[in-house]
DNA sequence: TATGCCGCATTTTTT
DNA sequence: ATGCGGCATA
């Protein structure tokens, strides 16, 4: 760690540079592995210490909680407690902590909810429903996209681009209207809004941009390069006064382009902001030389980037393995025998990664991980908070907190089922409307109307009856897990699930005590904690699930893997239609091909010590086996620093890959060897014969005298030099073989 | 109103 | 293969 006084010398001059010019516009362009991390943190610190700016004149914008906190815990090694008042955070965690404060100037509650992408959908549901479009037609899905792409883009509701999609544009009008409608009755703002109303708020209000603008003296911001259009304009905003902006990115990992990401942020940089200092940040300090020559080699065939050269001074390491597999189960075999072997070398399973192009990838090497027992952890995939039980016991929270938040309601007022169904719900909505009350407010009203029949009668009492009871000791300032246990009981969620007597039961139930654990948690570890503050971070985090260093392998998507390294990293499924994906190659567009290209450019750039790319010549896609070729992008990598093996079986492999089997006459099936590499013996697939020589991690050196038995159990006699014979079961000998 | 079956879609997802 | 949502039936 950086002492206090030296932090300058450990950097190079570039690093040096980008953290000495404090002031006005910089923009640092960081390649993969050049330290920026380090020099976001020491330019902070340079900043505190060096230049005596009060930590709380700084804003620190990162992409990522995971990025804001890892950010906090280093720079807190060198400020002490006077990090706690840096300003670190996500874009949206700022925004929402800004709104909390200012949202009442924009006709606003400050007791707003958040919605997420489920909450969104719901109400998006509702609103077509009410307007009577054909939900197949009209998928609320596509709404909810065209929506998201409306508030991020900032298209305004007369533009052309509207008019020229004809009766669906005219669709979306409406239904944005009506879906803006009904979040602000439920009190509740989606992702888009936070920064959206944080943008409307700076610039209707100029005070407010004012008192921001001095307090964030100086900005950084970190993934510049997958900024969208309104965070774009919120750093403006914030900088113009000052103009001490730093933003940090690559825009050869950009790759967040499908989610409204603007590259071209990056790339416009010195001319939004003239006089902007560039320093590029080219030395690579993570990989070895032929990674980082062949990660060059293929990202080079990107038109839209800057030109800039990655270099280090590393070893030249070991060769790119290139393994070929007959199908995604050998594949995962062949990932898990790799595993064990590097095992073996010296490697902990903590040290490996697997990345691959989509989550369903990840069942296969499950299985394969689970077979040979390695511990293993996925990143990504279904999130805590996401997941319906959690959902269920929030939303009875989210409608003590907001009571307008229709959403929560729709989603507890039935749950578990207490005789209050479709039909119901419906009567009860038209009465609500008549009433002028919110929803929630007309359930007590409802359960004293004569046009509801008795049963649906209680029911409304008793819902009411719960809701009340919580409502008091919350009031009464219950702590936050108890509070969390009272919902679980008195609503009899828990009771619903412990009488299914499900293995999925179970792990629901096991979900609801991580969720109390989560909520005792964050409340000894806020400052002010708060049932509102708990719901904004299970809106806004959902890690809870985080990285451990328990020596488990790591499985990710390639997204997931941008900003990790790993000594060693498996890339599976680098086959044409997974890496590039089908769907960004049916696009047919250039830049959604080159935007596949820096996915594998940031999933090869993870890799420390070696890397390995394997691909499978079929694939079971859906419950159908598909043929798939190798990834174009393998062609691109430098052959020299490949070193590839393939399987000496050989299915027989149609010309068009991509298709079923099932789709190929016996015409079809052609042999095909003609093309791909060479076929080099592989060292990976050890052939065990007498005479070679061995280490072992206790035994020491030895040579093999003997070998018994076949494939997956091989048996060995080794003699080893320290004395002794000993009988070892190939595989799980941690066996390394020695020249 | 609750339940069970059928049909449909299923990239990536830092927020 | 699998899960979710919609619709028909008990």
């Amino acid at each position: 760690m950086p002492g206090k006084d030296n932090y300058l010398s450990e950097l190079n001059p570039k690093q040096k540079e980008a953290v000495l010019q404090t002031e006005g516009p910089v923009l640092i362009v960081a390649g993969a592995g050049s330290g920026k991390t380090r020099v976001l943190i020491y330019r902070m610190i340079h900043l505190a210490l060096g230049r005596g700016v009060h930590p709380s004149n700084i804003l620190g914008v990162t992409f990522t909680n995971r990025a804001a906190e890892e950010m906090r815990t280093r720079i807190r090694k060198s400020l002490g407690g006077l990090a706690e008042r840096i300003w670190i955070a996500t874009f949206h965690s700022t925004c929402a902590q800004i709104l909390r404060q200012e949202i009442h100037q924009l006709g606003y509650s400050r007791n707003f909810v958040i919605y997420d992408e489920d909450d969104t959908l719901r109400l998006i549901k509702q609103v077509v429903r009410d307007k009577d479009l054909d939900e197949k037609t009209y998928p609320p899905k596509w709404f909810r996209a065209r929506i998201e792409w409306l508030k991020r883009d900032l298209v305004d509701l007369s533009d052309s681009q509207l008019k020229e999609m004809g009766p669906a544009g005219k669709a979306l009008v409406d239904v944005y209207q009506a879906y803006q409608e009904r979040l602000k009755l439920s009190n509740a703002l989606d992702f888009e809004d936070l920064l959206l109303l944080a943008l409307h708020l700076f610039e209707q209000k100029p005070q407010t941009l004012a008192r921001y603008q001095e307090r964030f003296r100086y900005i950084m911001v970190d993934e510049y390069q997958d900024t969208n259009y309104v965070q774009y304009l919120l750093v403006r905003h914030l900088a113009k006064k000052y103009r001490n902006i730093c933003v940090v990115g690559d825009e050869d990992q950009s790759i967040y382009r499908w989610r409204g990401a603007n590259i071209e942020n990056i790339l416009n940089f010195t001319s939004d902001f003239p006089n902007a200092k560039v320093i590029k940040l080219e030395e690579n300090y993570r990989s070895t030389k032929r990674i980082i020559e062949s990660a060059s080699a293929l990202i080079s065939h990107n038109k839209k980037r800057v030109a800039k050269t990655l270099w280090t001074e590393n070893p030249a390491g070991d060769e790119i393995r290139l393994v070929e597999c007959e199908d995604e189960r050998q594949e995962a075999d062949r990932v898990v025998e790799l595993m064990l072997r590097l095992n073996s070398q010296g490697f902990k399973y903590k040290d490996i990664a697997v990345f691959y192009r989509v989550n369903a990838q990840s069942r296969t090497l499950e299985d394969s991980l689970r077979r040979r027992e390695i511990p293993y952890q996925i990143f990504g995939g279904l999130k805590f908070y996401d997941r319906k039980e959690v959902k269920d016991i929030l939303a009875y929270l989210r409608l003590l907190s907001n009571p307008d938040d229709s959403i929560a309601l729709e989603r507890v007022i039935n749950t578990p089922p207490r005789g209050i169904g479709a039909a119901t719900t419906e009567q009860l909505n038209r009465l609500a409307i008549a009433k002028h009350l919110t929803v929630f407010k007309a359930i007590p009203a409802a359960a004293k109307s004569p046009e509801f029949p008795d049963r649906a009668r209680k029911a409304f009492r008793e819902f009411s009856d719960i809701m009340q009871e919580l409502n008091k000791a919350w009031k009464s300032g219950m702590a936050l897990p108890e509070l969390v246990e009272l919902v679980m009981d008195k609503t009899g969620y828990e009771d619903m699930l412990a009488s299914e007597e499900t293995a999925e039961s179970e792990a629901r139930l096991e979900n609801l005590e991580e969720l109390v654990n989560a909520a005792s948690e964050y409340e000894s570890a806020a400052q002010e904690p708060s049932l509102q503050g708990f719901l904004e971070k299970t809106a806004l985090f959902n890690d809870i699930d985080r990285f451990s260093d328990q020596g488990l392998v790591s499985l990710m998507t390639l997204h997931t893997a941008k900003g990790l390294e790993f000594p060693a990293v498996i890339v599976a499924g680098v086959e044409e239609g997974l890496i590039p994906h089908i769907r960004a190659l049916e696009e047919n567009d250039e830049d959604a091909l080159e935007e596949e290209r820096r996915l594998f450019y940031v999933g090869m750039t993870r890799a420390k010590q070696k890397l390995f790319l394997y691909y499978a010549r079929s694939r079971k896609l859906r419950g159908a086996d598909y043929w798939s070729d190798p990834s174009r992008f393998i062609e691109e990598l430098p052959q020299e620093n490949l070193k590839a093996e393939r399987t000496k079986i050989r299915k027989p492999h149609p010309r068009s890959a991509g298709k079923k089997f099932e789709e190929f006459g016996p015409a079809g099936f052609e042999l095909d060897d003609s093309e791909g590499p060479e076929v080099w013996d592989s060292e990976l697939e050890i052939t065990w014969k007498k005479g070679v020589k061995v280490r072992h991690p206790s035994f020491g050196k030895g040579v093999v005298e003997k070998v018994e038995g076949n494939e997956d159990k091989i048996k060995l006699v080794v003699k080893f030099e320290a004395g002794g014979k000993k009988k070892l079961v190939a595989k799980f000998a941690k066996l390394e073989v020695i020249k």
